[in-house]
DNA sequence: CATGAATGAGAATTCATTCAT
DNA sequence: TATGAATGAATTCTCATTCAT
C-alpha cells in the first residue's frame, strides 16, 4: 500500500503538469501515460476516470500554490510586505515546473463550464480562498494601521485580475516582462496605500 | 453563390458562438451542426476542416471586437475618454451574444499552444493590435497634453491584463461585478493621469 | 438535345480517362467534375449514378479499342499480319490519351468482383470478344493455309495473357520496353507459325 | 506481448486476404473488422492507419509467395526444372486461401499509382526481385549448359507477363484453364531451350 | 441545361475505459 | 501492482446523391 500511494501521488503530479500545460480537454490519457511511464491499467487502478484524475490534479496544483503562499507570503510581517510577496510569487509562477502552463485557476476558469461542474466548483473555491486571503491581509493591514483605508474587495479583485491577465499575456507571448510591468504597477498601488509607514515601504520596495 | 456566402457567414457566426463558449477543443463539429441546423456535409462544403472553421471563427469574433472599438472608442475626442470607452466596452463584453464566453483572445491564449500555431499567431496578432491601439491612444494623449507623462507600455499592459483578468473572474462566478470593480480602479488611474485637464476629466467621469 | 448529347459524350470520354488512370473505386465524382469542368448537377443530369457512368465509361474505352482494331487489324490481309497488328496496337496502347492507365479490361478484371456484377460482365464480354477475334483470325489463317496447324484457343490465351501482363509491367515501371520484349517474343511465335508462307512472313517482320 | 504479436499477425493475415480479394481502396476497415472478429480499436492498437496495415498486408502476401518459391522452386536441381516449378507455383496460386484474389503484385501494380508511393515501391521491389530470380536461374542455367543461349531479360519478362496475364484471365472467368494453357505454352518454350539435355527435359516434363 | 446548396450514409481514426492475466 | 488486450462510442471527414433554382 505504501508503494501504491506513492505511485498515486506520482501520477497526480505528472498529470497536473500535463493538464496545466495542455489543458484538461486536450490532454489525453495517453499523454498522461507518457508522462507517468505507466500504462492505462496502471493509471486506472488509482483513478476511476479521467475526470477523477483531473480533479486530483487540480487539487495538487492548487495545493502547490497554497504551500508557496504559506512559505513566501504569510511569513512576511506586515500587510504591504505580504501583498508584495503575492505579486512576486506570481511573478515566478511560470518558472515552477508543475505550473509552466500558468495559473491552474485561470486555466480552469477559462476552459471549464457547466459541463464540468465539479472542476468549476473547485476553481471557484480556490478563487474564493485566494480572494479571501488578500481580503484578510488587507483588512488586517488596515486595522493595524499598516495600510490606509481602502476598498478591500476592490483591491483584491484588481490584484487578482491584473496578475491573472499578466500571466495570460506572458504565456501568450512567452515573455515574462508583461508580468514584471503589472507587478511594478501593483507595487506602486500598494506603496501608495502604505506610504506613511516608512518601515514597510522600505521592505516592499526591496 | 449569394446564398452560399450567406450560409458560410452564418456558419462562422454560429461556430464563433459555440467555440467562444465551449472552447475550440471541446466543441465538436456536432455542436456546430446543432447550432447551424446544418448537416456535416453542409458545413464541410464551406470549410475544409475543423481547424479552418476555427480560424474563421476567431477572425469573426475578433472583427466583432474591432468593430465595436471603431464605433465606441475611436469616436471619442480625447485620450482619456477613449481609454474609458475601452473599459466600458469590455464591461459589456459578456452581454454580446457572440462573445458570451468572454474575450476570444483570452480563451485562445489560454487554450492554445504550439499544437495550434496558426490560432496562436492570430491571438498574438490580435493582442499586438490591441496593445498598439492603447499605446497609440496614450502616446497621442501625452503628446497633446491630454494626459500626464506616463509609461505607455506599462499602462497598456496593465489595462489589458486587468480587463482580461476581470473577464475571467466574471465568467468564473457568472458575476459581472468583478468587471465593474476593475473598471472603477482603472478609471481612477486614468483620471489621475488626466486630472489637470478639467474638460477631459469631466467627460471621462460621465 | 443536340447539345445535351454532346455534353453526355464529353462526360463519358473524360470520365473514361479518369477511371482508366485512377481506377473505378478510387476515382471520385469530384475527379470527374474536375475533368469535365462540370458541377455535380451537370453530371447527374446525364447519369443516375457513378455506377452508370462507370459502365458508360467502360463501354467508351472498349469501343475505342474496338475501333482501333477495325482500323489497324482487320485491314491487314493475312492472319499473321493481323496477329502482328494486334501486338503493335497494344504496344502503343499507353500512348492513347484515353487509355494512359493501360488496358481497361485488365483494370476492370483486377479491380472488380462480384460486388460490381455489371461491370464484371462487361469485362467478360469484352474479353470474350477479344479472344473470339484472335480465335477467328487464327482459325481462318489455318483454314487458308496462312498458318500452321495450331491450338487456336491456346494461342489466343497466350497472346492476350502476355500482352496484358506486359501492359501491367510497363505501367508498374513506367517503361514500355517490357511491352517491346513481349511483342518481340510473340512475333517470333507467330513467325514460326507462318514460316512456310514467305509472303506473309515478310510483312510480319516489317 | 506474446498474445499481442499473435493478434497482430492474425490481423495482417486476414487483412491480406481481404485486400487481395477486394482491393486496397475498396476494402474498408469494417471489412477487416469482420474478417478479424476484432473491433476498430483492437486493430488500430497494432496499426496506425489503414495505409500501415495495407503495407504490412502486402509484405505478408509477398512473403508467402517468396516462401513458396523457396520450397517449391529453389530445391529443384536444374534451371529448366526451376523454371517449370515457377510455372506450377503460379498455376496453384489461386488455390492459396490468402491469395484467392490472385497475385498481389499484379493487383498492386494495377490498382496503385503515385498516390500510394510506398505501396507502389513495394510492388516494384517485389517485381524486381521476381525478375531477378528468373534472370539468375536462367543465367546460371545457360552458364552450366543446362539451357541454350537465350536473352534472359526477354525470357523473364515473357514468363512473368504471361503468368500474370493468365492469373488475370483465370480470375476474370473464374476458370483456371487459362492458366493451364499459358503454362503449357511456357513449358514448351522452356523445353525447347533445354532440349539437348535429355535428363533435364525429363524432369521438366514430369 | 446547368449550378450550387444541402444531405446522410459511411469512411477512417481517436480515445476513454474495462478486464483478464 | 501493473500490463497489455480489446472494446465501443464519439470524432473528424468524405463522398455519392438529391433537389430547388
Amino acid at each position: 500500500m505504501r508503494k501504491g500511494e506513492h505511485t498515486r501521488q506520482r501520477i497526480i503530479a505528472q498529470a497536473a503538469k500535463v493538464f496545466n500545460s495542455r489543458g484538461y480537454a486536450s490532454a489525453s490519457m495517453h499523454d498522461i501515460m507518457d508522462a507517468t511511464k505507466l500504462k492505462k491499467g496502471g493509471i486506472y487502478r488509482y483513478f476511476n476516470s479521467k475526470d477523477d484524475l483531473t480533479l486530483a490534479a487540480f487539487d495538487f496544483s492548487y495545493n502547490r500554490l497554497r504551500n508557496r503562499y504559506k512559505q513566501e507570503v504569510f511569513k512576511k510581517p506586515h500587510a504591504a510586505n505580504r501583498l508584495t510577496a503575492i505579486l512576486e510569487l506570481h511573478g515566478s509562477l511560470l518558472d515552477d515546473p508543475y505550473l509552466e502552463g500558468g495559473c491552474p485557476i485561470l486555466r480552469t476558469a477559462v476552459e471549464c463550464d457547466e459541463r464540468h461542474p465539479e472542476l468549476l466548483a473547485k476553481a471557484q473555491n480556490a478563487m474564493d480562498d485566494w480572494r479571501h486571503t488578500i481580503f484578510v491581509i488587507t483588512a488586517k493591514g488596515v486595522a493595524r494601521g499598516e495600510l490606509k483605508q481602502v476598498d478591500t474587495e476592490e483591491l483584491s479583485t484588481v490584484i487578482i485580475a491584473a496578475l491573472e491577465g499578466a500571466v495570460m499575456l506572458a504565456k501568450l507571448y512567452d515573455d515574462q516582462s508583461f508580468i514584471r510591468r503589472v507587478i511594478k504597477h501593483l507595487k506602486q498601488q500598494i506603496d501608495m496605500l502604505a506610504q506613511y509607514n516608512p518601515a514597510i515601504k522600505q521592505s516592499a520596495v526591496a
